[in-house]
Parts: structure tokens; sequence; C-alpha cells
DNA sequence: GTTAAGATTCCG
DNA sequence: GGAATCTTAACG
């Protein structure tokens, strides 16, 4: 009932299928500035609509995601300080973090939580897309998307439709380095 | 200025 | 198991 409400509403967004209809309600400002272990499962099973370029915009539905949370969290990259990269992440949530790695691919990351609050999911696959290198590939999300805010975007958005996904958690991949407890936490989660 | 490693993916 | 490919961060 109430978790309708719960987030102020920025938009409406309807879908048609095979003769039946869905609303969709993109995300406002305090579905995101929540912790990231909140917020994180919490986007399972949202869309992400993109309008990049591409008529009629895109939509996908998420369905993996990784909780990457302040400066204890060694895997995550607020770990290493406050830098040109981080900066975005010590904004208020709603905003996107894209970095580069391994010299050909883009990460896509939420913002979440308050001002000086770093924290991050790392979006790692939506339906048809598996894997956080491939997604910006196919969804062409580069660099020019580094602190775009999702709530006044005019090319990316998030919303859902009210009801929420189950899901299961295991550890984070690719975080070795990290080392314990971080290595262990259960902050990847996956639509069941 | 130089260098090591990376929130990955694809090929063999 | 290893290459591709280059930015970031650490060190000198």
């Amino acid at each position: 009932m109430l978790t309708a409400m719960r987030y102020s509403n920025s938009g409406r967004d309807m879908k048609r299928g095979s003769g039946t209809e869905m609303e969709l309600t993109t995300l406002g400002r305090d579905f995101y500035t929540r912790d990231v272990l909140e917020v994180t499962p919490d986007l399972i099973g949202k869309f992400l609509i993109i309008s990049n370029g591409h008529s009629p915009e895109r939509r996908f539905m998420i369905t993996e995601v990784e909780a990457y949370r302040g400066t204890d969290d060694k895997a995550c990259h607020a770990s290493k300080g406050r830098t040109a990269r981080t900066e975005i992440m010590y904004h208020t949530g709603g905003k996107i973090y894209v970095y580069f790695v391994y010299g050909m691919y883009w990460m896509l990351n939420i913002v979440t939580g308050k001002a000086d609050e770093p924290q991050a999911v790392l979006i790692r696959g939506v339906e048809g897309i598996s894997g956080p290198g491939r997604v910006t590939r196919e969804l062409e999300i580069d660099g020019s998307f580094y602190g775009t805010d999702l709530i006044s975007s005019e090319r990316i958005r998030i919303a859902g439709n009210g009801s929420s996904a189950h899901y299961n958690a295991s550890p984070r991949i690719g975080i070795g380095y990290a080392g314990e407890p971080w290595i262990s936490k259960p902050w990847r989660f996956m639509i069941r």
C-alpha cells in the first residue's frame, strides 16, 4: 500500500504488452537516498529505460546487481579515498557512476545514500544480457553518463510497477583482492 | 614519469 | 589458462 506512495513520483510510463498495459512509475530521489543495502535488492525487477538516441526508447528489466558500501568496504572504490573518479559517489543518491576497466569495459553504477556516504550499486545484468561489461556495450553507456541524474535525465531513468521481485543473495564477483570480510558479504543479488 | 592491477569478456 | 586494452592510483 504505502510502498507505492513512499517514493516521490516524477513520471509515468505506459507499456503495451500482449493485450495488457503495465503502468510504470519513475523512481524518485527518496528511493535512492536510502542505504545501499536497502536500495540494491529493491532494484531487482525494476526497469532501466534508455532513450539514448534510439526511438522508441529501450527498456530492460534489472536482473542482477551488487552493493558497494562506504570507505570501509575494501571492494568499494571509495575505500581508496575521494578522487576525481569516485567523486560522484560522495554525492546524494540517484546519480550515475560509470568507470572504465580492463581497457575495454564500462561499468554502470547507481549512486545511493546521502551526501558524503559513498555507496553505489553495480548493474551486473538486465533481462537478456548477463555481465556488467555486456550491459553497457548493448545499452551504449559510456563515460558521458558519468554524474547523470536519474531523476531528471532525458536519456536514462529507472521505473517500477509497484511490485517487488523475489531474489537470491550471494558474494560479489571479481573482488578477491578485497579480502575478508568483504569478499564474503552476500551483497550480490539476482532475480529468482 | 613509470608501473601494476583492475567491480570483464572471449577464445582455446 | 591467457590475451585484449587502457585508465586509475601508487610510487619514485
